[in-house]
DNA sequence: CCAAACTGTGTCCATCGGAAGCAATTCTAT
DNA sequence: ATAGAATTGCTTCCGATGGACACAGTTTGG
């Protein structure tokens, strides 16, 4: 796997040339074709082929701008989860990550491609290192660790990227077949040998309102809350 | 999208016919070996082809047992995870989603490519669904309703998923190419635009020992203890 | 002014997932 | 026992994909 690729598309430290034509195209408008198709029609419907000619080019003409097609992704999905918005600042850190981990969400639910895009040991973007950087600086300052602080941010981030995935639906339009429709459908005739799966889907189908997202901010910010001295609720009600 | 492919061929609701030739595979031994070629060389590397030939058969032989090669992956990806562990009982019950999250994250870090096959929406297997189970049951009996009691479970696995995703290799053997290697190489050069990532990494490589799976688990079935009523330790010291 | 450098294109290739049809094999019904 | 039906594995074929390579046209520096 060549990364060194990835890497100098990603952060754009490419000398200028500045003999021969001028460059029709920009990295940034290739990539935002192919956010568009991905957005339309799934990231499978990304290819070559359909982003020059979305552009109106040909194939191989992409090949002058982008190394490769995996390198073309890592770009469309670093641009895609765009920059963090401002700290707000305060005394509360939980309740700063909170606002962090929620401001995750919107670009995951726009885009849910990135989450297939981004499984795997990949290149960090600035865009993605931009997000972690707005994570970690609310981090500094407590008594945590590196690592601790690092683990903190990966277990916010991967919440909210599991709850992307379960409100994702397939890119066809097919909205019948979310995560938890299809679940359903396999338990209805099986939940006899499921029985606590069926009674929390019941049960959850049943109770209405999901809160999903916030419920497992609760937990683990009132985790984060007992570690680090932070004003807030002591009491969780 | 056509989920009952995969329906189907997952749950094994196929009635044997009895005329004609018998059949020379069987879906375990197939998705065995579509395992042990994603376990050696990633995913990618996983085809009809491939698999065929390493089985001794010709490509389309591997269609008369599985409809297409995304129901495959599926198939692979539920024989992978295994089925859950027995549960050790105890009035412990965060001990037991402890020891259940645990338990999870060798299958992920035997056969990293299953992060991949199992992101977006898709069929539940019986292995799946089995290990869903064996954690819903453990928060059954507690307060909490069927939604979260499912968002507890997803914050669980999403956190091992996650730890997993950090330790996952380039199957190509680049051992070097860790996830962490990685991100200490793109933010060497640029550490001053991001401070504070630069500053967990550092402390994070001079600290030694990781303990990011544990103290993510800490931090959410600390939360979580928070929430039903149940032994263990009150001050987490 | 010319050679070097760069861009966009056309051609070509291996590989992929999958459809359709064919021959051989085996079971069921007579 | 035997004919027909069902099933298997194989061969052939197709469109689409990612990518290598060489070529012609364009721009710029010496």
């Amino acid at each position: 796997m060549d990364l060194t690729g990835s890497l100098d598309l990603l952060w754009g430290d490419r000398p200028g040339p500045r003999r021969g034509p001028k460059p029709a195209l920009t990295h940034d408008l290739i990539a935002r074709t192919g956010i568009a198709i991905a957005d339309a029609e799934g990231l499978a419907a990304v290819s070559m082929q359909r982003v020059a000619a979305d552009l109106g080019f040909t194939k191989m003409s992409l090949y002058r701008y982008v190394p490769g097609k995996s390198e073309l992704v890592a770009l469309m999905a670093d641009l895609a989860m765009g920059t963090p918005p401002a700290d707000p600042g305060g005394d509360d850190r939980c309740a700063r990550l909170r606002a962090w981990a929620l401001a995750l969400l919107p670009g995951f639910v726009r885009h849910p491609w990135v989450l297939e895009a981004t499984t795997g040991p990949r290149v960090v973007g600035p865009n993605e290192l931009a997000w972690m950087e707005a994570a970690l600086a609310v981090l500094d300052g407590t008594g945590l660790g590196g690592a601790a602080r690092m683990d903190v941010l990966a277990v916010l981030a991967g919440h909210v990227r599991n709850i992307a995935q379960q409100a994702a639906t397939t890119p066809g339009g097919d909205t019948g077949t979310q995560f938890g429709a299809i679940l359903a459908e396999v338990v209805r005739e099986r939940g006899d040998r499921f029985p606590a799966v069926k009674a929390a889907l019941a049960e959850a189908a049943e109770g209405g309102e999901d809160e999903a997202l916030g419920f497992g901010l609760d937990l683990i910010l009132d985790g984060l809350r007992a570690r680090i001295g932070d004003p807030g609720r002591a009491d969780p009600a």
